[in-house]
DNA sequence: TTTTCATATTCGTTTATACGGATATGATAT
DNA sequence: ATATCATATCCGTATAAACGAATATGAAAA
């Protein structure tokens, strides 16, 4: 129940909406983020760690960077809001907006790091840092 | 946009979660509320006031009555998570005990504006509504 | 080690919510 | 008109959220 409130402060504010929209596409560091919104660092990661709290998201280092995804296995209710919310705000500009610049973010070569997986050996002599 | 913001701020209450529960079952006025939920007035009307700015539920007077129902026309968005919320918190304890409180609640005769619908010409032609 | 980079967290402040008790309002009853 | 009833709204207060700027942290680079 007090979960269920969670659930729905957390997908009460513009931001973190905007956040899980694009994070239902995969992947993304707290700086591609920023330059998604062209918000400050604070903002954000004060969002992501409010979604975190609230068990929807997870993240994991990867060098110096961190990359937030959906939580897996995510609850079910969770997932159920998560897959309406989607049907519901795909089609708002707002958010096809950020969906287009995230594409855009990850064309840029020399990211964070780098197309959020693969490309770890270059830089790292071979050696893994996770995953 | 912020319809949506406000629509999840709506849905983030206890309370207000309990209201929206009960009102899918059909309409109630202030007094079963608070009888059901055992709580002061000045929080269920404050509540109420809530639901009913965010487009959620819509307020008409009966005698001194107010009764609330769902909005109706319901905007869809709002609808769909209506659907949702349902399915998800209907076989939950607090619920469903909210729920058997109601059925005991509209048991009483002489409630506040009889049984919430017919009984209107009646009344108003100079028979008493309380006693 | 020291510096730098990406991010998290803290700080002070502002705004929003929530609460119970008290009071205002609007309709009916006397 | 006055009283009463059901409800809305206001009060003072308490807690939660939100913000940007500043600072702390932790990993990598120099």
């Amino acid at each position: 129940m007090e979960q269920m409130t969670q659930l729905f402060k957390a997908l009460s504010e513009e931001m973190r909406l905007r956040i899980l929209m694009l994070l239902m596409h995969g992947e993304l560091c707290v700086c591609d983020l920023m330059a998604i919104f062209n918000e400050p660092q604070s903002k954000v990661s004060r969002h992501l760690a409010y979604l975190k709290n609230s068990g929807l998201i997870k993240g994991r280092r990867v060098g110096k960077w961190m990359h937030y995804a959906l939580k897996e296995p995510m609850d079910g209710v969770f997932q159920a809001q998560l897959d309406l919310i989607k049907t519901q705000l795909t089609h708002n500009p707002l958010f096809e907006e950020d969906l287009k610049k995230m594409e855009e973010e990850k064309k840029k070569k020399d990211r964070c790091g780098e197309d959020s997986a693969i490309t770890k050996e270059d830089k790292n002599h071979g050696k893994r840092t996770d995953k």
